[in-house]
DNA sequence: ATAGATTATGGGTAGTTGTGGGTAATTATC
DNA sequence: GATAATTACCCACAACTACCCATAATCTAT
């Protein structure tokens, strides 16, 4: 469609309504490739935020995981750490997907969120945690973000 | 729909009843494919916990079994602990399977439990022992985890 | 600047899902 | 072979979800 299939950039604010739901902002969608047929997977992040991936990304990771054995308790770990708490969504006619109420809980979403594009994926957030987190975030040692320039040209 | 076959992810809680019957997910349920004619394989987990497996699945794995040499001890406690305990069941107009009394012994399940999604299979824990589970996974090196992470981009 | 299209948000309704329980068929026990 | 125990199949219903429509706000193009 576009040159940057799947590549989502930039700050957005929307509401979750009382019914769990939250629309993907139509730029996102905009560049969301058909053969995801609508639909993301959404999961725990890293930082108290919900992590969406378009699906076709997310199976990528999903035959991964295929191959390895559960006969290694280390790996019986890793998968139930990584899907535990994944779940496919697609989005309606107006565009909005339903999140789980373990995530909003997890994220401690309220109504009003902020949804953020990053790269690859999407970032949901509280406002106010996402705030925090940027304040610990200046504290990280700037040698840390110049060994990250080194591998990225900005 | 057809996109993520036999592919199961995310956490659900549901309750045990009286009968020992316990509903599979609707969402498990819609992403199985026909040809395991509403049928899994349930058997013990090799965490306290019970494995279900999609009939196709599970015949995959007794084929390469069958490949196996005995030889090997790791493969023989495998057969021996996981094989053995496998039964057939289909799930009823309801959704629910029923799990064989010896398996609910084995996974110290009551009325409360949790399946989770675990990519090619399904898991039924009681909720307080995954949790406890859950700790101990903490304490596994971390490096062990970096190295899958490694393998396979989140 | 204005009209038309698109987008964000709220809410209604029909269908689906999870759970409990009943009854007939099957199996086991004496 | 009669009776008890277990299992398989059926119905009922509350809660939830997916899908639809409505409307206000925003954006786009002339």
């Amino acid at each position: 469609m576009t040159i940057n299939n799947n590549t989502f950039t930039g700050e957005h604010s929307y509401s979750l309504d009382v019914k769990g739901r939250i629309n993907i902002p139509a730029k996102f969608r905009n560049v969301l490739s058909d053969d995801n047929e609508k639909s993301f997977v959404i999961t725990k992040g890293m930082d108290s935020c919900i992590w969406v991936y378009p699906i076709i990304v997310w199976q990528n990771i999903e035959s991964e995981l295929k191959k390895l054995s559960s006969l290694s308790n280390v790996n019986r770990s890793f998968v139930r750490n990584t899907v535990r708490y994944a779940s496919k969504v697609k989005y309606d006619k107006q565009g909005r997907i339903a999140i789980t109420p373990n995530l909003i809980k997890y994220a401690n979403l309220t109504k009003e969120t902020l949804i953020i594009g990053m790269v690859n994926k999407i970032e949901i957030w509280n406002p106010s945690l996402l705030a925090k987190a940027d304040k610990e975030s200046q504290k990280i040692d700037s040698s840390q973000f110049d060994e990250l320039a080194d591998k990225i040209i900005l």
